[in-house]
DNA sequence: CGATGTCATGACACCGATGTCATAAGGATT
DNA sequence: AATCCTTATGACATCGGTGTCATGACATCG
């Protein structure tokens, strides 16, 4: 591979000269310029980032460091990997800042970070970014200290500063939006309650009853899953049989995410059920193969991931620069996603006048 | 950051043996070498990567380019990336390597790749994979002619090394499986013409029939869907019509993909057809989110795309150690996931007989 | 017209590792 | 005792860029 001093001799200049064509950081003269630019073109020539990192002690290179990639086959519960819109967020950042991301993965073992660390520094990465695969609470190992670091999707007890999905206003808004078209009986079937976010739900689900002065009726809400993939299909047909064996069954269930709103079609359906005609499903996650595929198409609410990602990514960003960082997580809104597996009565009643 | 002459200066000796030390090079006395340890930790030092190659001229650094992570936005018929799992393969195989991974995206434009290629060879990146978001035809720029490359879950017309999933072989196994548990009035709905899979998976269809001496029944493999995600419901919908109104309708339908296996599950329940016992669906991709979701199972195929990461990663790891590089694509089995989407009449004999 | 400033360029040191070669001490061999 | 080998260590050059400073040629200014 060529190098400067290859293209100074082809050029009949110094290295330095050929430097300064690169850099634009001093005036070169037109012909000299021209002459140094063909010596590039002819040789191939692209500089060294080692070389140039050597000198200037920046190295433009943020790590991240995910746990998705390989978790999957150890928990089948998250064999989605949407999270990977986050790292998608991140990327479309760096790329803006020209910096170059550097991934790596736990392998599913937090025992490994110390090791992905550890190769970061070597590469003199200026900032770390980790990424969960969902909204959980983490322990990063001491040795991460010493570089600035952001978390999404996870956050600590030390307030490293991270970016969350703002769960319970999530969970608030799409129950608004259900009591505004004409829902009272809103049912919630819980995500097991080992997720940070099914108590967040939770509470995003009572303020936003509580506001609209409906009285919190417990039999709506069934006790959570467990959190036990096989299992989880024979207790959610008891919690659907429950439910809908109420004097006052739910016209519509809010189900923990997509995934569990797509189990809860197939259910309902082998009962005789018709979507959203005897009752209607809203979900969580806006996990769009889902969501938009399922017929009919499912209401829910957004995870903002991408956006997740771009403010996990400024937010490095900014820590590279000064040494400044924020004390509050910051709390990412995802918008309800309308579609029609949710009667809207109000909706419904206008066109009957029209009609 | 604490460089190898703070460390030797700390430690009382020279830099080199410090070198020495750290690289396992040559004999270093036992009190020194606990004396330069004893340093290191002290001063937390970690060694540059920058300058250790500026010396070796060896980056340990792959390139990987996806399209993926930005791909998403602009086409919703991908929404899935499931094709994550071959960075996922990829990945584990370089971590074992102890080779560093660096990723980029082409942000949804095919544009960005020479500069994505310029990046990585100002990091003297000693190889690129790139890797599609489905199984696809692609034309590199000539820019990439430099740097040994694999293509992964994509090939092109310069007989650039690829690994590929077998799609022929996946979709013929899958009939065979079929023909094994007593079907013989096999559909298949196409994926979309412009899917390379399309005809791959239809030839694998065509041949797993005929080896069965099962004649072939266009009536059975209605004409491939548009490739407009908005319509494709309609098409599916009248498709399926046509299917079951066929005079010998079909006992199974193959669909292009789990995707489209999840929409015909919509459409064939609000016919009010149960699922398999009216009629048996198999997909194809083993999307598990969708396939272990689904209610009842969904029997498919995989598309292996871990096993396809790997093989990519050892590809290029091969083609950097030697200049050798095979002309023939690399097909990738996938295999049968069996689940209770289909009947199986021959089981279901025995049982009728045991009980 | 001499002083000053700007433009264009080159010589040289330096960033932080490691390869090469030299050196010195101690042990084994003849 | 002289030679040779092994072990343990250091001095120095080098990788490929860039920062600093110096230099020469003009142009501008008072």
């Amino acid at each position: 591979m060529a190098t400067i001093y290859d293209v100074a001799k082809a050029a009949g200049v110094s290295a330095k000269t050929v430097s300064r064509v690169l850099n634009q950081d001093a005036p070169v003269g037109r012909e000299t310029r021209e002459k140094v630019e063909q010596a590039i073109h002819a040789l191939g020539y692209v500089p060294s980032n080692a070389a140039r990192m050597m000198r200037s002690n920046r190295s433009g290179i943020v790590g991240l460091i995910t746990g998705a990639i390989s978790q999957t086959s150890d928990n089948p519960e998250l064999t989605g990997l949407p999270d990977l819109f986050i790292v998608q967020g991140i990327q479309q950042v760096m790329a803006a800042q020209k910096k170059t991301l550097m991934i790596a993965d736990t392998a599913g073992s937090a025992d490994n970070i110390p090791h992905l660390l550890e190769t970061f520094r070597q590469h003199r990465a200026e900032g770390i970014i980790y990424v969960a695969d969902y909204h959980k609470q983490i322990e990063l190992p001491d040795t991460a200290k010493s570089l600035p670091i952001v978390l999404a999707n996870c956050f600590d007890t030390r307030a490293t500063p991270a970016v969350l999905p703002d769960d319970k206003l999530g969970q608030k808004r799409l129950v608004e939006r259900l009591i505004k078209a004409g829902h009272h009986r809103i049912a919630l079937l819980r995500l097991p309650e080992t997720f940070v976010a099914s108590d967040l739900r939770f509470q995003g689900y009572c303020d936003a009853m509580s506001e609209a002065s409906i009285p919190f009726d417990p039999t709506l809400v069934p006790s959570t899953l467990q959190d036990d993939d096989p299992r989880q299909l024979g207790q959610l047909t008891e919690a659907l049989k429950h439910l809908l064996n109420l004097d006052q069954p739910p016209t519509v269930i809010c189900c923990g995410n997509d995934k569990m709103a797509l189990r809860v079609y197939g259910i309902l359906r082998s009962m005789g059920l018709n979507i959203p005609e005897d009752i209607s499903i809203a979900g969580y996650d806006n996990y769009t193969l889902i969501a938009e595929t399922l017929y009919p198409a499912l209401t829910t609410v957004e995870l903002p991931y991408r956006d997740m990602g771009r403010q996990a990514a400024e937010l490095i960003l900014d820590m590279i620069k000064q040494a400044d960082h924020p004390n509050e997580p910051a709390l990412m809104q995802g918008d309800v996603y309308w579609r029609s597996s949710v009667t809207d009565f109000f909706t419904t009643n206008v066109k009957m006048f029209q009609q």
